[in-house]
DNA sequence: CGGAGCACCAAAACCGATTTTGTTGACTTA
DNA sequence: TAAGTCAACAAAATCGGTTTTGGTGCTCCG
């Protein structure tokens, strides 16, 4: 009964019924000048038949694709981005609602991303895009806004203004971030931070420096450092960090990826974390939980992101100006057990770090 | 200059040049009766005007989408199932190259899956699909083996013919485990298994029972422990088992998930995987090298998987026999250090448990 | 009673490509 | 030299919808 290719079209319903395809189009689209009589016959014969208009010739027609797009960014075989696969989750669950789809394509560099837009555009795929992990500068929402193409932008950039986003409070958390490390009793606070390009790490960053200033605490540049964004780069930022003189007695990294890194430096050369060192993530990780210790963490519900994302990219495309369309949102702490008070001075961990070093220097990250 | 709307078409490129359509159109796909300098004229044109083809107009006329379809299922609210988002980076990949795209779905549940199959289908918004997570008896291997519409699953079903699948050889993996656990010294070796619904569950713990077999170890029915493939459902094995009166001293884990969650157990009643218990997964999720101990796992590099998969799509959609493509995959121990020699035996454990969940018995998994 | 207004729907145009069919002039070939 | 062949393109049909334009018959109204 089921023939694939020979779909079911609205011509089949038209002669079916005997009216004409105009008039089933018009019925479909609750169009009010039908009789009664008619619609009737022909909503049952669509039923009967189990027509479905084929997206793409409406698309053809009306000019739009009810698809959205999203490019996620790849390494190079390094695995994906944990927060990304949540965050399309959520996406795709608003959608799912909106009765839209999403168009996933992946790029292994900036112009490769800049270049699948082109394409996405040039050959009317989508309707808009929902852009990621924003950068400082990002080309991406240059070439967008130049090109002037619907797009809702998941992170700000230098200059936030003339397109619609959805951010975080970065500064915000991290400032409070500071803040409760403090109260915990630390003095000397490290940050392991993200590289600068990234939009994000630069504002949390300055959260963390504003913290720092609000609590009357010197800043001190050497507490500093910035790595990739990944568990590789936490392990090197604690090594760095821990092996000052004046060490630190808590990292706060700028995402869970960090801190995991981060963690198990720690564990690597012998300390605990929440123990001897406090380690706060950023991204709120379901993993997190299952760490040991199971990782304190700013949460920002990558799901809910995703749909609050995708909700204002369909209102754009409903007409809606995109710079009514720029929301910042709140992070909270996640206390779990990665954090707490100090057990030794920066002086004391200092020595005692010298000790273990001395027996077992850290070689890479394989198991014994 | 770059109007967006007004995006150029084939009849602007046409107009511009002085020729039919039609003869852009030929230009374009490369047929043979054009004269070389007519064609020239063409590409220019096509090159100066940036002309590329709309993917709809294309699409309604060729009856093709140039697009592959992914429903991912999800539960509710608990995240993403990271083996699947690095599977989505393979897929993105290798459609990157083909020049195809990627269309995205998630489904939170069975009849939502199929509603979603059928939606895509009857729109034809898409040109075939990837199924993942096969279940024994699944349903929509069935409903697309009905309609007769081009996919490819990844993982088979009971009935493992007639359609194109990827899979890994799940007996031999856990046969493998079995083996090696077996050879490290320990003699009770626990299952902790996934849902049967699940091919690879089944199938992974035929491989388990089939280990001991050939290993001449009697099979003990109160070792194997079914749970919802989750961190959750791990910390439930590994809490039934461990419960035993001659609890195992190893336990083999269906997925990395169930394998965290087993590890987060043994850490809360003060055991230490690695040493006092092995656990081993199964995914090689790049997180479990971050773990304490680092997760022994198997690898089954969920990316190449990805672009295995699309590419068996393609070949389908270009004629390729379906049955003709059906690829057994190998999985890789990769030891890590969450497996090693019995400290105890079996007997001696379950007296140490009883002593350790005496102070502290088990209550969730909440920090304290 | 003639024309305006309306309800209802048929017919045709259109979206932007691909593909089929037709046409023209030059060149063979008998 | 008339008929046939062929290269090279124009013109039209087509894909499956949506939207615009055009009737038709009926009612209403001055």
């Amino acid at each position: 009964m089921s023939r694939l290719r020979g779909s079911v079209t609205i011509d089949d319903v038209a002669r079916h019924v005997g009216v004409a395809k105009g008039t089933v189009s018009r019925v479909l689209n609750n169009y009010t000048d039908i009789s009664d009589e008619t619609r009737k016959r022909i909503l049952k014969a669509v039923k009967d038949l189990g027509y479905q208009p084929s997206a793409t010739a409406r698309n053809l027609k009306r000019g739009r694709q009810d698809t959205l797009g999203i490019i996620i960014p790849v390494g190079h075989g390094n695995g994906a981005d944990p927060f990304l696969s949540e965050f399309i989750d959520g996406i795709a669950r608003a959608l799912d609602e909106l009765d839209l789809d999403l168009l996933v394509t992946t790029a292994h560099s900036r112009e490769h991303m800049i270049e699948s837009l082109e394409r996405l555009i040039a050959r009317r795929k989508v309707d808009g895009f929902i852009v990621t992990r924003t950068e400082v500068n990002d080309p991406r929402i240059a070439y967008l806004q130049e090109r002037n193409f619907p797009f809702v932008a998941h992170g700000r950039t230098a200059n936030p203004s003339g397109y619609a986003w959805y951010d975080i409070d970065n500064e915000a958390a991290f400032a409070e971030g500071v803040r409760h490390i403090y109260s915990l009793g630390h003095e000397r606070i490290g940050l392991v931070g993200g590289t600068l390009e990234l939009n994000f790490a630069r504002q949390r960053r300055e959260g963390y420096r504003q913290g720092l200033k609000d609590l009357g605490v010197k800043h001190d540049p050497d507490l500093e450092t910035i790595q990739t964004v990944s568990e590789k780069g936490g392990i090197l930022g604690a090594e760095e960090l821990l092996a000052l003189d004046q060490p630190p007695t808590a990292l706060l990294c700028a995402t869970d990826a960090l801190a995991i890194g981060a963690v198990q430096y720690c564990r690597k050369i012998g300390l605990k974390a929440g123990a001897d060192v406090t380690v706060i993530g950023y991204d709120g990780l379901p993993v997190g939980e299952y760490l040991d210790p199971p990782l304190t963490t700013f949460s920002q519900s990558a799901q809910e992101a995703g749909g609050r994302v995708a909700r204002m990219l369909t209102d754009i495309l409903d007409g809606k100006s995109p710079t009514s369309l720029q929301e910042l949102s709140k992070a909270d702490l996640i206390r779990r057990a990665s954090d707490g008070a100090p057990a030794k001075t920066p002086a004391a961990l200092a020595t005692a770090l010298r000790e273990r070093l001395k027996d077992q220097p850290y070689s890479g990250n394989k198991g014994e």
